[in-house]
Order: structure tokens, then C-alpha cells, then sequence
DNA sequence: AAATCGGGGAA
DNA sequence: TTCCCAGATTT
């Protein structure tokens, strides 16, 4: 249902200049920072954007540098990020900046949300902060803190209710502030009107003309459907050591933690029994395997139980066994023999590896 | 419309 | 444990 919000905005825009939390994106909003802040933003909270977006922008200041910079130094300033098609977009998208904008993103709505990925949510942000065109932001703190002011039980995850959102704030938006009115209603979500946990109504500016607080509904606002249980998946994975070196690979392009490094992984969970089969059938004789314990890294929607093995490998057996390949999974991959520093300095292995990374020495 | 894509902090 | 975060893209 259509819902005015128009009375919300003095109160918010008032509240806004009194509470405004200081960020480093906010100290120079030029399109650029804007930009780059708002992708790490995107299902990220604010104080784990905050050191990688600082480093960021010395290593790759502004669109040309990001556009040129080698795909391995990029993914390396994401590492632990997480979501790392949102560091290839950005650089697509560079790349797009640099051979059709002049380098500079685009001060305009629609030509904002083709870059790819900028959708809705983050076009509106450019949009309205860098450039101060009156267009919504709606994220997940603006959806929360708009349904429990309009009392709205509707469903927050069902497109056509941020669609609805979206068309009512832009017909209100303050055309002097818009990227104030959005980054105002984000921050009382953030700190006032919380996801979790209690509430502080009495803190909150809209208080008064929230109808959840009238009708002591906001614990039961917003309402989302549930989601499916993840799905468990055993995993072995395989420290493989020689000459002080470590076997390291390429995941494959698409699915999870696609075209990141890891550590050579096998399906299932293998006894030291198991694995030392495995590795001699793959043409590695092993020295020596030491169990290195279990460990779990749960995604939003896949669980990883791990098994992991320190495998010393005689010297020259490598060379001998040429490639490794992976498991089930179809393609051979090349092994890479990095040392721990080109691990620590170089390669870009996601977090969900740090269990089994803390025994390379 | 539903599934996929990371990781971490807080309750 | 569960939830959810300044969501976007693919299926």
C-alpha cells in the first residue's frame, strides 16, 4: 500500500545533523569514495568496511588505477571481504568509467544503475550522496525503519514491497538533501531503530508518528519469510609441504568463492588412511601426514565441515605428479608453490581457510 | 520468485 | 546456535 512519508523528513533531516556518525567516506563524498564505500557497504557492516576501504583507496585512488590494477593485487585488498564478484564489478565497471565516462562516474540515476554491479539500492546512493539527485536508497535499514513507521506487516523480502518503498520516498524526497534524508533514515536504522534486540524508541525522532510504537508492534516489524536450513558439506583438505613450500590453487570461475585460491580440497571426509591412498594414486608419496583437527566455516547458505591433513611431501614428487586434480570436480588445476610469505603478501585465500592456514610456516 | 554469493559480530 | 548486515546477479 502507498503510505506518505513526507512528515518524517524535518524530524530525520534535524536528527541527521546531531548524529551523524563520522566515516571516512563521509569526510570527502566525491563520487569516487561514494562508490567504492557503498559495493563493501552492501550486506557488510559499517566498522569492517571501514580499514579495507581506507587501504583501498591509497592502493587504487581513483577509476583509471582501479581499472588497471592486475585482477591477483585486487582480489588481495578484498580478501576476507567476502562477496568477490562485487571487487570484479567494481572493476569492470572501471573499466567502462575509463573508455566511456572520461574516467568519472556518471551523475545521473540511470546510467549509474547499468554499471555492473550497481543496482537499485547503490544507484540511489551515488546518486543522492555524490551528487544530490533526489533518489532513494532503500536498503534493509531503510525498509525496516519505513515499515515500522507506516505499521506496514507487509513482506520486506518480496521485491514489490522495496519497489513500493522506493516509488513513495522519491515522491517526498527533500530536493535540497535527498543523500542527507537517505543516509538519515540508514544511520536511525543502524543505531536507533536496530534489527535485533530492543528497539530505542524513546531515543527515536520519529517516535511520535511511528505507528509500530503506537501500536507496540515494532518487535513484530519488519516481516520477512523464512530461509531455507544451509546444507552441510564434508570437506577434506590437504596441507601438501615440500622444501618449505606450500601447494596452493585456483578455484574454478563460477560458484562459490569462484577464481580465489585454496588449498588443494577433496569432497568427503577422509580418514589419514583414506587420504594417503588418495595421494598415491595421484602419484604423491607421502612422507609423513598429520591430522590438523576439524574445522567449520559456515556462507549464508553452505556450511563447510572440514578435515584437514599436513602432508610433507618428498622432495622432486611434485614435478613427477605434474598437476593435481581436485576431487569430483572435472578440471585439473595447476598447483602453485607459494612460500608463507607470497601466501601472506600475494595470494588471496578467503577466510573460510584461516583454521587450516595457521600451520603453514 | 528463488537461489546464489562471504564473513563476522551480537544476542 | 541464529540473525542479519548501506544487495546484486543469475536462474
Amino acid at each position: 500500500m502507498k503510505y506518505d512519508y513526507s512528515p518524517t523528513i524535518d524530524f530525520l533531516l534535524d536528527w541527521y545533523e546531531q548524529n551523524a556518525r563520522i566515516l571516512p567516506w563521509r569526510e570527502n563524498p566525491k563520487p569516487y569514495y561514494v562508490w567504492i564505500s557503498e559495493i563493501m557497504l552492501q550486506q557488510t557492516r559499517v566498522e569492517a568496511v571501514k580499514a579495507y576501504f581506507e587501504r583501498f583507496i591509497k592502493v587504487l585512488p581513483d577509476s583509471k588505477a582501479l581499472a588497471e590494477v592486475e585482477e591477483e593485487k585486487l582480489l588481495k585488498l578484498w580478501e576476507g571481504l567476502g562477496y568477490y564478484n562485487r571487487a570484479r564489478n567494481l572493476q569492470k565497471a572501471a573499466g567502462i568509467l575509463v573508455s566511456d565516462y572520461g574516467g568519472e562516474l556518471p551523475g545521473d540515476y540511470g546510467e549509474l544503475l547499468k554499471l555492473p554491479g550497481i543496482g537499485s539500492y547503490t544507484a540511489g546512493a551515488i546518486a543522492s550522496i555524490a551528487f544530490h539527485i533526489a533518489e532513494p536508497a532503500v536498503d534493509g535499514n531503510v525498509l525496516r525503519v519505513m515499515m515500522r513507521v507506516s505499521g506496514s506487516f507487509d513482506d520486506i523480502t518480496e521485491m514489490k514491497v522495496k519497489k513500493q518503498l522506493e516509488e513513495d520516498l522519491r515522491a517526498v524526497l527533500p530536493k535540497d538533501r535527498p543523500g542527507d534524508f537517505n543516509q538519515a533514515v540508514m544511520e536511525l536504522g543502524a543505531t536507533v531503530c536496530i534489527p535485533v534486540g530492543k528497539p530505542l524508541c524513546e531515543k527515536c525522532p520519529l517516535m511520535h508518528l511511528c505507528q509500530a510504537f503506537k501500536n507496540r508492534t515494532e518487535n513484530r516489524i519488519p516481516v520477512k519469510k523464512e530461509k531455507k536450513p544451509r546444507q552441510v558439506q564434508e570437506r577434506t583438505i590437504l596441507i601438501l609441504e615440500m622444501g618449505g613450500r606450500y601447494a596452493i590453487c585456483k578455484r574454478e570461475k563460477k560458484g562459490l568463492l569462484a577464481g580465489m585460491m585454496e588449498f588443494p580440497g577433496v569432497p568427503g571426509k577422509l580418514t589419514p588412511l583414506m587420504a594417503e591412498e588418495y595421494l598415491q594414486d595421484l602419484g604423491y608419496g607421502a612422507e609423513e601426514l598429520i591430522p590438523l583437527g576439524e574445522a567449520k566455516h559456515i556462507f549464508s547458505h553452505v556450511e563447510w565441515h572440514m578435515t584437514g591433513y599436513l602432508v610433507h611431501l618428498r622432495e622432486g614428487v611434485a614435478e613427477a605428479a605434474g598437476c593435481y586434480k581436485t576431487g569430483n570436480e572435472e578440471n585439473r588445476a595447476s598447483l602453485v608453490w607459494a612460500l608463507k610469505s607470497e601466501i601472506e603478501e600475494r595470494y588471496s585465500l578467503p577466510s573460510a581457510f584461516d583454521f587450516y592456514r595457521k600451520f603453514v610456516i
